[in-house]
DNA sequence: ACTTGTCATGTTATTTCATATCATGTATTG
DNA sequence: CAATACATGATATGAAATAACATGACAAGT
């Protein structure tokens, strides 16, 4: 994501996995802030948790959580779903993962330590999966909320469509 | 679950915007609006569909497939899965049903007729579910589109939260 | 009337997603 | 070195969704 030192405005509102990018760099840099987080609030990053966050960390892809069983079972850890659902239920809480509840799948956060109400785009051809920012508080929905006295704690924005380069291909 | 030994009060009928409203009437007018809408665009409200739409319409809340499977059972319909998502897949096509992905189930649509992109307010506390009106597009998330290159089809917007009743309570 | 095509319904079976529960292991920490 | 909390493992089950196939209703077209 941050390959090269830019003014914050458009870096700020482009998301990550769309764009070409040097995505080693791209992990290791999630990667280790998460750890120092982790170490930061005494979080536990486990093997298995670390794992199933490389794991979602190589794809900026959607993974559903069978998927990630299947190559936690190749890769000599337990098998059964509750050990993949526990990773995942320790990486969401932690912000570390964001469910895509449309796809009823997983997907790591592009923007790890800063605190921040996600919204995604998600290909209906590809299924690569974008991370931006959502203020829907402040818009109408906020409006909505405050007329009807109600108290929002957290939201779901996802928005399906088609990638550019599925645009392109069309 | 369904059954509290609470009197049977505004609580129970309420939340259309989480308001006092004159149910019956808001079940009626609904249903007039979308038979008319099926009548003038050729669509077949059938008696399963009918009851389905009914069902949701009843409840200002969003119910489960299989709960609603349960009651077409009850009245004489088909028992099996299809029967009940087929009609829910004819509802939510034309609009008169939306989807609650963060739930796994389906509300009727409060605004039927006019075109629309819903946003939801779901209370964790009581389930009651409140549509409001979106334009995620025009925020930051379409500005992120924008720059990315995403082009937006359809989106989903679901805040959870404490609706005013529950507020009170707590 | 009868064939044909389309759409709706019904049923069986299966797949996919998710959790409850109990047993076992492994860190901390007092 | 307990006692405790947390993490993992395995079994079983529940809940949500769809695939595939068969039957029925109905409206043209012949
Ligand atoms: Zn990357
Ligand atoms: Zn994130
Ligand atoms: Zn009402
Ligand atoms: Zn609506």
């Amino acid at each position: 994501m941050t390959s090269d030192a830019r003014p914050a405005s458009v870096e700020d509102t482009a998301p990550v996995g769309f764009q070409e990018h040097d995505h080693q760099t791209c992990v290791e840099t999630a990667l280790t802030s998460v750890e120092a987080q982790c170490s930061a609030e005494g979080l536990r990053l486990t093997p298995v948790r670390r794992k199933v966050l490389e794991m979602l960390l190589q794809e900026h892809r959607a993974l559903g959580a069978y998927a990630i069983l299947d190559q936690l079972r190749a890769e000599g850890f337990g098998s059964q779903p509750p050990v993949a659902y526990r990773a995942l239920e320790f990486l969401v809480q932690n912000g570390f993962v964001h469910k895509i509840e449309r796809l009823n799948a997983f997907v790591a956060c592009s923007h790890p330590g800063q605190s921040h109400s996600p919204a995604f785009m998600i290909c209906r051809k590809c299924d690569a999966v974008a991370e931006a920012q959502s203020s829907p508080a402040k818009g109408a929905l906020g409006a909505a909320a405050r007329a009807a006295g109600f108290e929002i704690e957290r939201t779901v924005v996802e928005a399906e469509g088609l990638c550019p380069d599925c645009t392109e291909k069309a």
